[in-house]
RNA sequence: GGGCGUUUAGCUCAGUUGGUAGAGCGUCUCCCUUACAAGGAGAGGGUCGGGGGUUCAAGUCCCUCAACGCCCACCA
């Protein structure tokens, strides 16, 4: 297709398809670990299997994107790893739904077909939201993608594990846990959420055991407080404070627990707050956290009344009418049987945090079960030493404080999770003595079991930076005990680890980001990166959180179907503050990107069509005209800015600074000046030159943000085979000099086009324009320029100043338009006016400034502009009074 | 209970070391001038949440109050 058979409007979809896929062929997103040149790396936060692409992954990959591009162009070495994880309970919650769907249970189909049938349907669906990041025109490297339960992944995993466990860091026990019901299985803290929702204080009367023996009744009774009377038949104690006067007689004596009778002590214990409720309080050391810290404290054993599917036990501690009751069907016989029998004396409304699981919302069960656990505080310090000197930095930097407070508070991680997806714990227990062995094999698979339970997912994306690149290998680089997996891998460990750059969304800092911190750390002994980006999360226009649910959700490949991925990436990235302000989206703000990828595509075919005849020589800086040098100042100072905010991940000003200086500096003025230019003979080779300069050199800048239409026009420039694989701009040291010079032009055209709207009159009535000049300096290098604006502004230049006439004010010159023809008297009258009174009160806040003496020895530099500032509002004062009084001649 | 964020033009938001406020969209006026009407030119619009303080000078620094949002903790 020839230049001049472009298309006026800029089809997205076809150039980006083809562009691409020109990539792709071109391999030019693989990282060679063999390069000399220094590296840049970045894992992505790995999506889960399950997951689609959403505005969230859009915005992620895009900033990961930019960056990418910009170092693979800036001559690094860059390698952007791409995969996705195996997100345990999530694609076990699709594959057991399927099951049901059959009929079928997991448990029909037993562990090991079930895994199968996993497996099927992860190999089926492991890679598609990857793919889908191919239509943001992610630029990772697809030939070293990773799936957290593959081999390289799963080996690096058993070995973390083992060695935790022999340095004491990973331990087994029976503790509280966050236990979900429905998904059958422990989660962590951080899997928690909780919401505050109402319910009831249900007070209690546990009679007293009388003093010396007396039976039931014969001692009066103590009144405890509680939200969960269900529990009561596991109570092990009832606690009141040390310093709490109304119970201080009862300590040590005997309570016993209504309905089931069973005698428990009453314990005191600074636990317990005087103020709330009664002041007593009821210990279910198996059924709640901080009970179960007061059991420990005081050596009782709990007493476990709720199974894992959150119903009674049908144990001798619960009464026979209870068995098998659900939690809360329990909880209402339970309260009516009090109630029937006297013993539930009050019920209060009363407003609590219930825990619920994050995946599936239902209501977390405290339950006392056998987990295992990652001892934290030992893995945090480290941690917490490397982002406080430095060695990591937070973008935006109040994220640290964020991270500091939860390391520094740490509690330890519940890593087994009761599901058959993910890494299977690598603990042996021996067959008959039941003896544990922790291996990274079955020492003897004929007599040993493994441990059924699997890790968190969150195990194994903590050590995604180093399990993904050959970790294995020990620090010696000798082979012994690594796998051949790891052996293969290896040189990228060593090229590309610590990886440079980790972007991610807040939500995921204790997730992940910590986590990630506190394994390389231990593994490697290196910080897995050093800088963290943290971005703001995409919300509807409402400012609401997007989810399915709710039904605001925006497709990120809908949206690029209807306004092109380079729009897609330059709306979102302009909306990046430095702040990392959560970002409110809707449909319509894409046409922000659509017009300037239109306006890009617009400037460029003028250019492209305008370059007949030019050569590949650089332009003749000699030769260069007011408006080149002005241009190519601003291009400099552009690439300048766009280096410096690149480096501190202002990545929002970028795609402002290149939007304006592309829309308002290069198209509305440079390339209109440029018309008249080229329309001279002496001037048509060099301006070309410029012209093609700054398209191919802006082009470089934008192709970070916009990666399709950049290439695609730079392709057509001829200047190089790929725009990917360019350079990076660098700016210049030295200085055209023209910023001043050309801001007169500019005021000069600007005051001509304002009083041509406010006179009326229109641009196909040619104007004689007559500029009254303050001096000569001005005057020399302008009125060539001035004159050759005559075209584009349809003006004739020169001659005397007739009696009526209207102005404008220019840095001290005047502008003069004679007024032949008619114009509406009053209305321009009125507008002088007003302007008359503005410059009024602008003087008179200025005059308070000029007599501060403190001001003026301060600030010297900052006087003399406010003095100069002063003079030019009494120059146009008086342009204006001259013009009122000629208006009224 | 502790911490963080936000409050600037009709709407959505920028504003890096303190020096008389900017953009996009919307509004009004004019223009289909062969790069672009997804465009061009011009205009209007803000006592920067309230109050106090520091300073010659505060959207910007300090204190305080208010509203909204988020995170952490989880007194039964």
């Amino acid at each position: 297709m020839s230049i001049k058979d472009l298309p006026t409007v800029y089809d997205a979809r076809a150039t980006e398809e083809k562009i691409y896929k020109f990539w792709e062929d071109g391999r030019y997103f693989e990282a060679d670990a063999s390069s000399k040149k220094p590296s840049y790396s970045m894992v992505i936060p790995p999506p889960n299997v399950t997951g689609v692409l959403h505005m969230g992954h859009a915005l992620d990959e895009t900033l990961q994107d930019i960056l990418a591009r910009y170092y693979r162009m800036a001559g690094f070495e860059t390698l952007w790893l791409p995969g996705t994880d195996h997100a345990g309970i999530a694609t076990q919650n699709v594959v057991e739904k399927q099951l049901r769907e059959e009929g079928l249970s997991r448990c029909d189909l037993g562990r090991e077909k079930f895994l199968e049938r996993t497996w099927e349907w992860t190999n089926e669906h492991k890679s598609a939201i990857l793919d889908q990041c191919k239509r943001l025109g992610a630029s990772f490297d697809r030939t070293r993608e990773r799936f957290t339960l593959d081999e390289g992944c799963s080996e690096a995993v058993k070995e973390v594990f083992v060695r935790l466990y022999e340095k004491g860091l990973i331990y087994k026990g029976t503790y509280i846990v966050n236990w979900c019901p429905r998904c059958q299985s422990a989660i962590s803290d951080v899997e928690t959420d909780y919401e505050t929702k109402g319910g009831h204080l249900w007070e209690i009367s546990y009679p007293l055991k009388g003093e010396n023996g007396a039976s039931i009744g014969g001692g009066g009774a103590i009144i405890i407080a509680t939200t969960r009377p269900e529990t009561m038949f596991g109570d092990v104690a009832i606690a009141v404070n040390p310093d709490d006067f109304k119970y201080k007689d009862l300590i040590g004596r005997t309570a016993i627990i209504p309905l089931s009778g069973r005698e428990i002590p009453i314990i005191a214990d600074d636990y317990v707050d005087k103020n709330f409720g009664t002041g007593a309080l009821k210990i279910t050391p198996a059924h709640d956290p901080n009970d179960f810290e007061v059991g420990k404290r005081h050596n009782l054993a709990p007493i476990k009344i709720l199974d894992e599917q959150g119903r009674m036990c049908a144990c001798g501690e619960v009464p026979p009418e209870f068995h098998g009751l659900d939690r809360y069907e329990a909880r209402k016989q339970i309260v009516d049987s009090l109630k029937y029998k006297n013993f539930l004396l009050r019920i209060k409304d009363h407003e609590h945090n219930i825990g619920q699981c994050q995946r599936c919302s239902t209501t977390i069960e405290p339950l006392l079960s056998d987990q295992w656990f990652v001892k934290m505080e030992p893995l945090a310090k480290p941690a917490i030493a490397a982002v406080k000197d430095g060695r990591i930095t937070f973008v935006p930097e109040r994220w640290e404080k964020n991270y500091l407070g939860w390391m520094e508070n740490i509690r330890d991680w519940c890593i087994s999770r009761q599901l058959w997806w993910g890494h299977q714990i690598p603990a042996y227990y021996h067959n008959q003595t039941g003896e544990m062995v922790v291996a990274k094999e079955n020492p003897d698979p004929q007599n040993y079991t493994q441990d059924s339970d699997v890790l968190d997912t969150w195990f194994s994306s903590g050590l995604w930076p180093f399990s993904t690149m050959g970790w294995g290998v020990n620090e010696k680089g000798s082979p012994n005990g690594a796998t051949e997996w790891a052996m293969k891998n290896a040189p990228d460990f060593k090229k590309f680890y610590p990886t440079t750059t980790l972007v991610t969304g807040f939500d995921i800092i204790f997730f992940w980001v910590a986590r990630m911190i506190t394994m390389g750390l231990e593994f490697t002994g290196k910080a897995p990166f050093s800088t963290v980006y943290i971005h703001g999360l995409i919300r509807d226009e409402k400012g609401q959180k997007m989810s399915k649910s709710k039904g605001n959700t925006l497709d990120p490949v809908v949206l690029i179907d209807k306004y092109g991925c380079d729009a897609l990436r330059f709306t979102l990235t302009s909306l990046c503050t430095y702040g990392g302000q959560d970002i409110k989206i809707s449909d319509e703000r894409f046409e922000y990107g659509r017009n300037f990828a239109n306006k890009i595509w617009n400037a460029s075919r003028y250019v492209l069509m305008n370059l007949d005849g030019v050569d590949d020589k650089p332009f003749d800086l000699a030769a260069l005209t007011l408006p080149d040098k002005w241009i190519l100042d601003r291009l400099n100072k552009t690439i300048t800015t766009t280096r410096k905010n690149m480096d501190e991940f202002r990545i929002g000003e970028i795609a402002h600074d290149l939007y304006h200086f592309f829309w308002d500096d290069f198209c509305d003025w440079y390339i209109e000046l440029a018309k008249s230019q080229i329309a001279e003979e002496g001037l048509k080779l060099n301006t070309q030159r410029v012209l093609k300069h700054v398209l191919d050199y802006t082009m470089r800048l934008l192709h970070p943000i916009m990666p399709h239409i950049t290439e695609e026009i730079w392709q057509l420039l001829s200047v190089g085979e790929a725009l990917i694989a360019a350079d990076f701009p660098k700016s210049e040291e030295k200085e055209l000099d023209a910023l001043a010079d050309m801001e007169f032009v500019f005021g000069i055209v600007r005051g001509l086009r304002n009083l041509r709207q406010s006179l009326n009159i229109s641009t196909s009535v040619k104007l004689n324009i007559i500029i009254d000049y303050p001096s000569a300096d001005y005057f020399v290098p302008l009125e060539m320029y001035i004159k050759r604006l005559a075209k584009v502004e349809n003006i004739t230049y020169g001659g005397k100043v007739p009696k009526q006439s209207a102005s404008a004010v220019v840095e001290g010159s005047k502008i003069i338009v004679p007024l032949a023809g008619l114009i509406d008297l009053d209305a321009e009258l009125a507008r002088q006016h007003k302007k008359l009174e503005k410059l009024a009160a602008e003087k008179g806040s200025l005059a308070g400034r000029l007599n501060n003496e403190s001001f003026k020895s301060n600030k010297p530099d900052l006087w003399e502009q406010t003095r100069a500032r002063v003079e030019e509002i009494a120059l146009q004062e008086n342009a204006i009074d001259e013009l009122i009084s000629s208006l009224k001649d």
